[in-house]
DNA sequence: TATGAATGAGCATTCATTCAT
DNA sequence: AATGAATGAATGCTCATTCAT
């Protein structure tokens, strides 16, 4: 990606999470990527390829960076952990991509079923960890399916909530707090 | 709310469910509603106010409903577990409502605001029954906001399972499922 | 057509003939019409719709014309000739539209196509001119298709040396003499 | 004309003649002619001047081919006859350049002005051969200018005939019915 | 109360043209 | 001579909003 192609990139993510898909203009890319309208066009096809662009990327830089932590463990549930610790620091830092995600994420036009495929082949990776926790018995037999979609669903929340309070807590002592409840829950 | 005005209301929850806001024209909604389109500003000032009313409404609704189920129980661990599956139950048959909802959380324009402060003062209710539970010692102490918000996402993405999937799973299994996870976690 | 359509229509007419469908404008139409924009888009689809519209209507009348002018005769030839002359007429008066016709006349789009069609319904009724003349022994027993499609030409051309000349003849002699070369040639 | 222009002339030839003037893109000339876009811009001022040059350049090859063709005959009407038949085989043989003058004969803006400019000089060709032709008698005497336009526009519409009904007719069948009906009318 | 014709600011996209290399 | 990235004015079209009736 050379230097204007990245510029737009970086601008379009932020213009797309504060306004949403289609309040997003491409005048305001344009000026926020400090290059002319036309330049949008000229390394991207249409608004909807930019969109398309940016989600792939993300997800596959959030996917790597989250299998690097995970490969580092051993054990499952350290892996699961591991897991939780790396999902939440990633939506925390990179809040923009999480809120355009997440505010087009229930439509049924083209980027948005688009849009629900990559998160469900992102939940598929949670399954997996489920799995090996399970059949080492290091947690409780259940649905993994379901469990993994409540799971990203958690982890989602406790972002949302720092993300959207504004305020500085620990994050560690956020992370700590989430792996908790979702280990033990809210009686445990 | 006169005839008129219902008629309106109903259109316009109903074109804003299935477009989401930005999508949603004046057109649509006047044309559902069977009014012509000057009709719809003699009633409403504007678009965002339609839509602000329709979600205060169909929040208002849902609070009602959901304190009714929980007020008919005296534990306050039943009644943890009354607002689950009532909150369940309730995003599972407004799906659209909930949709909408969601898709206009996230932004920071004026009407995303407004519905992330409806969402915290419903995020409220939850985290007043959790302090009950833990005043009468039935759940672990923890910090009830925090928990209260990845409570309300857990339910969430427990209904956006079972939305987004589209398949017929029993609704009280699933139900089942996610009050106890919630309640004892992965593990327990 | 109500007062605001026909401004519409009467000057998108004289905007297409002058700068070809393409190049004509839909603020040049709106400003020329003494409209908004917006106004355009009220009364028709799309700048297409407009086009469509004209061609449609301009030639309904044109044939209506022409019709009524030749019904009024009896004989094969004279009928032949009340029809170039109502033909030469009509393209001299609506200069504009026989414009806009023939630059519209040679692409491959749908719209091109639509034209061409309206052109060749147009001939059919110069052939039933012409076989009407030749059972009836009027004129020389040639291929009708061919000679309605070279005597059209013919009729047109014509107008449009007195269009493109911009020059005041006497309308009534460059008639006769058209008609002249239609029924003889140059020889006779 | 070097290599790189003359690809570039080919490659608009062939552009202009498929899309039409407006239609057509320097992109879409700069890919045919295998040279990047700004290389059409060393060797052409702009689109307009392209297109100029084309016209000019065909006009100058069809003149000169009908020219000789006209000059190995000395009867004036067998001059006439040969002039008839060149210009319908090269309106029939390069029917892209044909069409595309046609489109862009009638509009007020500079190129069609010019177009027609070059039209209007070609047509005084035909008109020489007609004042030979009446000199000697070989002809009626008629006005020659009004006359020549419309044998050449005779002579478009036969040679319209054929490209836009796309059938396979005996070509010189073709030109000996248009040449008798330019000579003797529908009637003789 | 209700209507619907009219408005015009706003938007995504195209494309001829420029210019530094 | 040639390139191709960058430009920005122009365009067709949308749609929330207004207002005379």
């Amino acid at each position: 990606m050379n230097k204007t192609k990245k510029a737009i990139f970086d601008a379009a993510i932020k213009v797309f999470s504060a306004s949403g898909y289609t309040e997003a203009t491409m005048d305001e890319i344009a000026l926020k990527a400090g290059v002319a309208k036309g330049t949008l066009y000229y390394h991207f096809k249409s608004k909807e390829e930019i969109f398309k662009f940016i989600i792939s990327e993300g997800m596959d830089v959030i996917k790597e960076q989250i299998e690097e932590a995970v490969n580092k463990e051993e054990n499952p549930l350290e892996k699961l952990r591991v897991f939780c610790k790396a999902q939440l620091m990633l939506v925390y830092e990179n809040r923009d991509f999480f809120k355009m995600l997440m505010s087009q994420l229930w439509g049924e036009e083209l980027r948005h079923l688009e849009i629900r495929d990559t998160i469900k082949s992102y939940i598929s990776g949670i399954e997996k960890q489920l799995k090996e926790a399970m059949d080492g018995s290091y947690i409780t037999d259940r649905d993994t399916q379901f469990t993994s979609y409540i799971m990203f669903g958690t982890l989602c929340s406790a972002a949302a909530y720092e993300i959207v309070r504004n305020e500085n807590h620990d994050i560690n002592e956020v992370i700590e707090n989430a792996y908790n409840y979702i280990l033990k829950g809210i009686k445990g």
